[in-house]
DNA sequence: GATGTGGTTGGAAACGTTTCCAGTAACGTT
DNA sequence: AACGTTACTGGAAACGTTTCCAACCACATC
C-alpha cells in the first residue's frame, strides 16, 4: 500500500511538499504539484485516514445515529446523508440503535471514540439536558424532530424537521372536513418528548376547534412504531369501538397495519372507515386504496439536515431550525362519512 | 480528552503499562492493573481509534457495501450485521451504493482509505474477476447471494445465501399444484450475474418438469429491484395477457407493486390471480390479502454472514459457503385456479 | 556469592499524515 | 553590492497508540 512517503521518494520531493499537493495547498509549483500528481495515480496511492484523522483536531467524519432505523421511513433518508456527507467531503458513520436505547449517550461515545465532527440523531426523543448536550462536545442536528419545549437554548443545536402540531391539525381536519367526528388517533406515545406527541397535539387542537371533545377510547397509544403494535392496537378500536368512522395515524406504518386490522374486521375502506397518516413512504403508494398521506420530503430532509451541519462545521454558521413542508398525497382512503 | 498519556501520569507508570493493561495483556500485576483501570474510570478515557488503527495493520472494521438499500428486504440484515459485528468487537462502516455502481470498486476503495480487515457484499451481482477478488485484498463476504458459476475458486470468497434455484422452484411448484399454468415472473433481470436469475432458472425447471412451454410474454423484465417498474410491468402484463393466472414475484416489494396493479385492473386475489414471492419484509404481513412468501431469515443472514466473517479474520478459518433455509409463510395470494 | 529465572516494568520506535518553521534560490530594489 | 521580497521546498515535531527490547527486582538455585 502506498504512503506518501513512497511518492516523495519517487518524484524525489520532500513529504511535506507531497502532503501540500494533496491538500490543494498553495505554495506549490505547478512542475511539482503534476509530478506529484502524476505518481500518486501511478502508485495507487489511497490515503490513510486513521494517520489524517490521528494528526487533525478532527476527523471529517459526521455521526449519524438512528433510533428505531426498521422503520422503512428513514431508508431514505439515511440515504440521503450519506450521499450528501460525500458530496461535501465528508464520510458518515452509521449507529443504529434499538428505540428504547439512550441516543445522547451513545452518540458521545460514537463521537469520542472516533473522533467524529458533528452528529446528527436522527428519529430520537427529546429528552436531553443541557449537560448532556455539553457533554457531545460537537454540533448536533436533530433530524425529523426538535426541542419543542425551549428549554434548551435554541442556539446550542440545529434541527431539520417538519411542522409536527401543524400536520397533524391539517391531517384530523381533512377528516372533520369530510364529515367525520368519531376520529382515532393511532401513535406512539403520548409522552411529552415523543416524536409523535405534537402531532397528537395538532389533532386535539383541530377536533377542540371543531368543538368536538376528545375522546380518550379514540386515543390509541402503541409502542416504538411497531407495525405490530399497531396492528393489535388498531385491531381493539375497531372490536371496542364500532362507532369510529376514521383513524389518523402519525406514521404511514402504522397506517398500514391498521387498515390490515381494517380488512380483518370485515370492513371497507373507506366506505366504513378512513385513513390519513403523515410520512409518505414509497409503500404506501401500493396500498389498496392508496393511502393518503402528508408526505414529507425525505431526501431534501437528509441533504437539509447535512448542509446545515457542514455550514456550522465549515464556516461556522450559527446552528438553525428548518421546517419543511409536507405534500399532500391524495390517495384513496379518506372519503365522506356515512350518512 | 483523556489519553493513554494522562493515565500513566496520573498513576505513574509507563504508557506501555497502560496500554498493556487495555488490551488485557497478561505480564501486569493485579495491583497496577486495578490503579490503572481505576484511572481510566476517573478521567473518562475512551480509546483514540484512529491512533490504533494506525499502528495496527488493520482496524477492527468490517466494511458493509450495500448496492440497492431502498429495499426494505435489507434493512433487518444491515441492523443484524450490525449488532453481531459490535458483539464480536468490530465496527461496521456501511457504504450504500446506487443499484448500478461496481461494488467491488468501492469496497476496494473503502477497504484501503478505511484499513477494513473484511468486506461484505450484500445485495450485489457476481460480476467479479479473479484480479478483481485480489485487490480487495481482504476476506470477503457475499451476502444473499454467491458466485453460480464456480468461475471463481469457492476457497477465495464466503457466502451466505439461499439457495435461489431451489426456492424459484419451490414457489413456482406451489403455484403449478393449485393448477395454474398460465404463470408469469416478474424478475429485476435474467442477467447471468443478476441476483434473481436463478429463481429465475427454478422458475423454468419447475415449468418444464410440469411440462409447461416458457412462454417468454409471461417473463416480465423489469430494472433494479424497483417497485414503480415492478408497478408499470405488472400493468402492462395484465392489459396484454388475460390469460395469466398467477403471478411469482422474485422479491415482495416486486409483488406487493404488482398487487397494485391487479387491483387497480379490477381484478382479485386470489380469485383471479394469484401471486407468490420470496423475502418475506414484515410489510409483506400487512398486504390485503397477506402475502404468501418464502420469508428468508434476515437476522440469520446477518448474523451468520459477520461469524463467517469474524471466524475467517480472528481464527483464519477457511472461506465458507452457508445456504439457509427459507421459510413458507402462506398468506391468501395463492388460490386454486379458476375452472 | 555468583548465576539464573520469571514476573513486571520502562523506554523508544513505529504507524502515515499534517503543519510549523526555517531555509534556499531567484529576482528586483536601493 | 547589499538587501528585501517572493515563491517554493525540506526537516522535524506532533498526534495516540502498540509492541519490541532491555532493564529491573526478588527470589531460588547452585
Amino acid at each position: 500500500m502506498a504512503t506518501i512517503k513512497d511518492i516523495a521518494a519517487y518524484c524525489h520531493v520532500a513529504v511535506s511538499t507531497v502532503s501540500r499537493v494533496l491538500n490543494d495547498h498553495p505554495d506549490v509549483s505547478a512542475d511539482t504539484r503534476r509530478k506529484v500528481l502524476n505518481a500518486a495515480r501511478i502508485l495507487h496511492y489511497v490515503p490513510n485516514n486513521a494517520a489524517r484523522d490521528l494528526v487533525l483536531p478532527q476527523s471529517d467524519t459526521i455521526g449519524l445515529v438512528v433510533r428505531g432505523a426498521e422503520n422503512p421511513f428513514f431508508t431514505p433518508i439515511i440515504r440521503a446523508v450519506e450521499k450528501s456527507c460525500g458530496a461535501k467531503g465528508y464520510a458518515m458513520a452509521l449507529h443504529q440503535i434499538p428505540v428504547g436505547a439512550d441516543e445522547v449517550g451513545e452518540g458521545a461515545e460514537l463521537v469520542q471514540s472516533k473522533r467524529l465532527k458533528g452528529l446528527i440523531l436522527l428519529g430520537g426523543r427529546y429528552d436531553y439536558t443541557r449537560e448532556d448536550v455539553i457533554a457531545l462536545g460537537v454540533p448536533f442536528v436533530c433530524c425529523t424532530y426538535t426541542n419543542h419545549f425551549g428549554d434548551l437554548d435554541p442556539a446550542a443545536f440545529s434541527s431539520v424537521s417538519i411542522d409536527d402540531e401543524g400536520e397533524g391539525y391539517r391531517a384530523t381536519t381533512m377528516l372533520i372536513e369530510h364529515g367525520h367526528a368519531k376520529i382515532a388517533i393511532l401513535l406512539d406515545s403520548k409522552d411529552d418528548r415523543s416524536i409523535s406527541e405534537r402531532r397528537y397535539r395538532g389533532y386535539c387542537k383541530a377536533l377542540s376547534e371543531a368543538g368536538i371533545a376528545i375522546d380518550e377510547g379514540l386515543v390509541c397509544e402503541t409502542v416504538d412504531f411497531s407495525m405490530s403494535a399497531a396492528f393489535e392496537r388498531a385491531t381493539r378500536l375497531l372490536a371496542e369501538r364500532p362507532d369510529v368512522t376514521a383513524i389518523f395515524a402519525v406514521a404511514d406504518t402504522m397506517a398500514i397495519a391498521a387498515m390490515k386490522a381494517i380488512a380483518n374486521a370485515g370492513l371497507s375502506i373507506p366506505q366504513d372507515i378512513s385513513v390519513i397518516a403523515i410520512d409518505g413512504i414509497e409503500m404506501s403508494l401500493y396500498t389498496v386504496p392508496t393511502l393518503t398521506t402528508l408526505a414529507q420530503p425525505q431526501a431534501m430532509i437528509g441533504e437539509k439536515t447535512v448542509e446545515i451541519l457542514v455550514d456550522v462545521l465549515d464556516n461556522a454558521a450559527p446552528s438553525s431550525h428548518v421546517r419543511l413542508e409536507t405534500t399532500l398525497r391524495p390517495g384513496g382512503t379518506v372519503g365522506r362519512v356515512h350518512p
